[in-house]
DNA sequence: TCTGGGGTCCTAGGACCC
DNA sequence: TCTGGGGTCCTAGGACCC
């Protein structure tokens, strides 16, 4: 039996745990630089407010409504999402993190199934009592009927929080109750085709034979979830493992044209993707780097491109991936575009230790020295907060006189405070 | 004025090997 | 007229996820 445990409206909920005058309000999360709306509450999506619409068009759209807007604060989404998991541990030894706002637990079949309801149930009020995030449950035989349990657990009060499909005929039921799109690994393409062929709801898939399947399909991807709503467990257990690939990359505020201040943008970028690496016990040894304008400026000529490079030598250093990645977007830059999205990518990625030295790579004895630079790096930054200690290359003048880095380069008018992880942003009781 | 950021897996096809 | 058979590795592109 599987279990899987999802945050509710994650974004939105995080908000709500210091913003209790917000409960049955619609509230909005926006992505990066405030650009679009990334979470929202069930009052939000009552109104009609879809994922992904352009903050500058919400007024436009709903001029009447009273909705409240946050920035995305991931530090402390980070933060109470962890506390979550920490409840999972105790409750759930056997569980693995899937993102930010689930996690799957694997649960003795021997248990009769309305103890582990029961057990679902007790969990959510534990969460909700203890962190003050709501959460759903799943539960079923398949991971992808345990997706399809959670929605049910969502969508109707009567469950308290918690759906099991723990019986044949409650399978079927929930089959045809649910639509194919809904489906976890029936994304939209597929969706499309499904639909065209007359198959609407989960239930008119598992329906047709596996040979049907493998006929139309021939995809491996799709015949494990058709298995799967029939009840077979078969899309692997991925433990969190390390990253094979990093990506930093951001869009920034207004357009850039000129190639110092680009400079900034992607050595940060590189720093962080340094950072990550180092982080998850790993060297890369692939760096790439893409910029591009702003498509939606049709009005403006365009430009996409992206560059990279391999090493002789894997590295993990902050210097060297920043360099390189200065190096590459020489290469890559041209006068006289408005640019508005760069990032960094690193890929190529092993162990740390040993690294591979290239054979006629000398710089071994330099290398080393690095190593150590970056771990007391790192510590302090880890210990006094991110951007305490960076590279000359990662800051500039803004035109207001202060120093831009990667954290204050970005627009975040609707910024929450960070209550569990600053001494400044500390609560005070009167 | 203003439109996010990060990942994974699978497959087909080309280059190359014997 | 007629030109084998069996592999591996890599890459780009497409699909999906949150």
């Amino acid at each position: 039996m599987y279990g899987i445990i999802d945050c509710d409206n994650c974004y939105v909920s995080c908000e709500r745990v210091f913003r209790p005058d917000l409960k049955d309000k619609p509230v909005v999360v926006l992505s990066n630089n405030d650009g679009c709306v990334v979470a929202r509450s069930n009052e939000a999506k009552a109104l009609g407010i879809k994922a992904g619409t352009p903050y500058f068009q919400l007024a436009e759209q709903f001029p009447d409504a009273k909705i409240a807007v946050f920035s995305s604060n991931y530090e402390l989404y980070g933060e109470l999402t962890g506390r979550v998991v920490e409840i999972i541990r105790q409750e759930a030894p056997a569980f693995f993190r899937y993102s930010i706002d689930e996690c799957f637990v694997y649960l003795p079949s021997t248990e009769p199934p309305a103890e582990i309801k029961l057990w679902g149930e007790l969990l959510h009020k534990r969460i909700r009592r203890s962190v003050g995030i709501p959460v759903s449950i799943g539960l079923a035989p398949t991971k992808t009927l345990a997706k399809m349990a959670s929605h049910f657990a969502k969508k109707y009060q009567g469950y308290r929080h918690c759906c099991i499909i723990d019986t044949d005929v409650k399978r079927q039921k929930a089959l045809k109750l649910y639509p194919i799109g809904d489906v976890w690994g029936i994304g939209r393409r597929y969706a499309a085709r499904l639909e065209a062929l007359g198959i609407h709801t989960a239930y008119d898939f598992a329906q047709h034979p596996e040979s049907w399947v493998r006929a139309t399909f021939n995809n491996v991807v799709i015949l494990r979830t058709w298995k799967e709503l029939n009840g077979e467990d078969c899309v692997p257990n991925e433990e969190m493992t390390k990253k094979k690939s990093i990506c930093t990359s951001r869009s920034f505020p207004g357009m850039i044209k000129d190639l110092d201040s680009l400079r900034v943008h992607v050595s940060n970028y590189a720093a962080r993707c340094a950072e990550k690496l180092r982080r998850q016990g790993t060297v890369a040894s692939v760096i790439s780097v893409f910029l591009n304008t702003n498509a939606f400026r049709e009005d403006l000529p365009q430009y996409w491109n992206y560059q990279d490079m391999r090493l002789l030598t894997p590295t993990n250093s902050t210097t060297d991936i920043v360099q390189k990645a200065n190096e590459l977007l020489s290469q890559l830059y041209q006068p006289d575009y408005y640019y508005k999205k760069a990032g960094v990518i690193v890929m190529g990625i092993g162990p740390d230790s040993p690294v591979q030295q290239d054979l006629f790579d000398t710089n071994a004895e330099q290398f080393q020295k690095m190593r150590r630079l970056d771990t007391v790096i790192d510590r302090i930054n880890k210990v006094n907060g991110s951007e305490t200690v960076l590279l000359g290359a990662q800051q500039f003048l803004g035109s207001d006189g202060r120093v831009v880095t990667f954290a204050n380069a970005i627009k975040h008018d609707f910024r929450s405070k960070n209550p569990t992880t600053r001494w400044s942003d500390i609560i005070a009781l009167k």
